[in-house]
DNA sequence: TTGTAAGCGTTATCAC
DNA sequence: GTGATAACGCTTACAA
């Protein structure tokens, strides 16, 4: 592992005079860079990042920090803001803070610690304040959940109106009895899809049922669990609104048995090709990490412009077959097209579409 | 920002002591102790990482670089390494290849220039000699695709085994035209797989026959050419033998249609929910990371010892429906059982049953 | 155009 | 048990 001084000094010049020829500095004369370049060729030398860094005093590092980077809709985020880092030479330090919020503190500082030049997080906990005395010297960026009041940069979906147009939807393919499906309601998302649900159900003269309500289905026996109740109901639905892709997933295996109608916030790979296709309420993970890289370097480039706090991006319907069901109440509108997912998709490749392995 | 020295000063004693106190070296007094304590309290001191990386030579942090994140199959190896990571206080630093290869070593090289204490590379390139040099100052291992026969440790499955075990599964259901599925033929995973494929075919006394061999099927577009050309064909094939996930994936649109029996190497999220549910060779994404990060661990502690180079990973198949196909020439052994797909699970949640958003 | 000196924040060494 | 000093590899400020 040479050093700029081994070269400095095989090139019979100082480290400085090194240093400069590294950074294309233009004072210096044609013949002493070449003299300085053989060295450097002859010792293999490579600089020491790390060094640079630290005399810089910050990281050329971007920390990403999602619930589970196997998700393909955090994986996209994530790849949204490697790509953007790559282009200004920076990388990306990935983080899975799982599902656990208590380890989500320590694993945070951990990251923030090492002086990044800014962290993107997709939080699983509640309270973020200890992250305050952070945000005045790294870009803090959130994505997909909201800070709550705190003064953070944040870039989420639109929750309420994308659950609301998916149970309207539901609601106007004749179904009057529509479950909500969901994890946990102390989640800001879950909690604003589930207002927007309940609103589209108000809006339509239907009175509010807490039977129709089941939480804690993002797992297939919870899921099961939940289908189970719901259709020993007395009046059990017709259709389910499920608040997220986790539980539309798990839903999934015992849907066609049920007969029931379906629609699923969040998009998901072969939403398309599932038995029935799922009608969603489609994000797109890749803007929102594109943006909130984008933030990050704004944040860095002009340190005391002001920027918006909170950008709302809007989500869409797309229309499958399981908003239909087998069992549908009344006519419907018209035969959905099916249509492949478009999250998840680079300019070139579909996400889903790449190999999955070697 | 307040530094050690900040810290030394307001607690009346050397930085040294500072540093002891951080460092819980037992020989400081427990009167001192507490006072540099509250010293780091009032200053809200916080120890740079950066500077102590810097100091020690080496980064706490492993590099991951893989083709795209947003794979299933590559994130697992992702979420894996980072678990094994984090028991060690270590990072995890991702980079997405792409499919460029020519982008490769100045990646990798920016990366290996950080001091990192490891990198865990699922290469995309075919020639890593460049690599070499890097190899003696930082543990290098390759995952999924074998680094030839260059000194480099690695961790693969056995492509050729499961390639052999699919295509003869196809053969027991009675098919005897097997069309092969692959993506470049120049990628040594896709060559094992053809010539397992290959072999079981010959095996069966069944002569090669080079129209079946359909490359460059990685795509919908692709995938959907080859089966035209394949059903077209004045002997067309039963049965095709997809080489990748990302193959399987991108003919799953137009498999119900044709009514071939299908057989894909590679598990991936919902192989048992379309239609039909896909029997497939898989691999162990999970497994493949943590033994690679485990040996990145093992060289750093050990540096002198030697490891055994290369690790082959058994593969297995996991029947489901497709590999009986609606137009079946033969009786079929036994209806399979529809099994979730055991890749990309971690002890507590099926990865793809994780919520895909907020 | 080139070099010298100092320092980024931390820790190892060795003295007290 | 504690502190002074030097050093990690590089770059900034200033001098020559």
């Amino acid at each position: 592992m040479a050093t700029m001084r081994d070269v400095a000094a095989l090139a019979g010049v100082s480290a400085k005079t090194v240093s400069r020829v590294l950074n294309q500095d233009p004072h210096v004369r044609s013949s002493t860079r070449e003299v300085v370049e053989t060295a450097m060729r002859q010792l293999d030398y490579v600089p020491n990042t790390l060094a640079t860094t630290f005399r810089s005093g910050r990281s050329p590092v971007i920390g990403v920090a999602v619930p589970d980077i196997v998700d393909p809709f955090f994986a996209a985020i994530v790849r949204a803001v490697e790509r953007i880092a790559l282009a200004r030479d920076m990388s990306t330090l990935v983080t899975t803070l799982g599902d656990d919020p208590t380890r989500e503190r320590s694993v945070l500082e951990s990251l923030l610690r090492r002086q990044l030049g800014g962290l993107i997080v997709a939080p699983i906990g509640t309270d973020y304040s200890y992250l305050k005395p952070w945000g005045s010297r790294t870009p803090l960026v959130f994505v997909d959940r909201s800070p709550g009041r705190l003064p953070f940069d944040s870039f989420v979906e639109d929750d309420y109106r994308g659950a609301f147009d998916g149970a309207n939807h539901l609601l106007h393919h004749g179904h009057r009895r529509v479950a909500f499906l969901g994890d946990s309601p102390t989640l800001t998302t879950t909690s604003a899809r589930f207002a927007g649900y309940a609103a589209a159900l108000s809006e339509a003269g239907i009175p509010a049922d807490e039977a129709l309500y089941a939480f804690g289905a993002d797992s297939r026996g919870g899921a099961e669990e939940a289908l189970e109740r719901l259709l020993g109901l007395p009046e059990p639905p017709t259709a389910v609104f499920s608040s997220n892709a986790r539980c539309t997933i798990s839903v999934l295996p015992c849907l066609p048995r049920t007969r029931l109608a379906l629609v699923g916030f969040g998009d998901f790979p072969l939403a398309d090709l599932v038995c029935p296709p799922i009608t969603v309420v489609a994000q797109d993970p890749e803007q929102l990490g594109t943006l909130a890289a984008g933030r990050v370097f704004d944040r860095l480039g002009h340190p005391h412009r002001r920027f918006r706090r909170r950008t709302v991006l809007p989500v869409h319907l797309i229309e499958r077959l399981s908003c239909v069901g087998s069992a549908e109440p009344e006519t419907l509108e018209s035969e959905p097209a099916a249509t492949s997912p478009s999250d998840f998709r680079t300019s070139s490749t579909t996400a889903f579409e790449r190999k999955a392995a070697g």
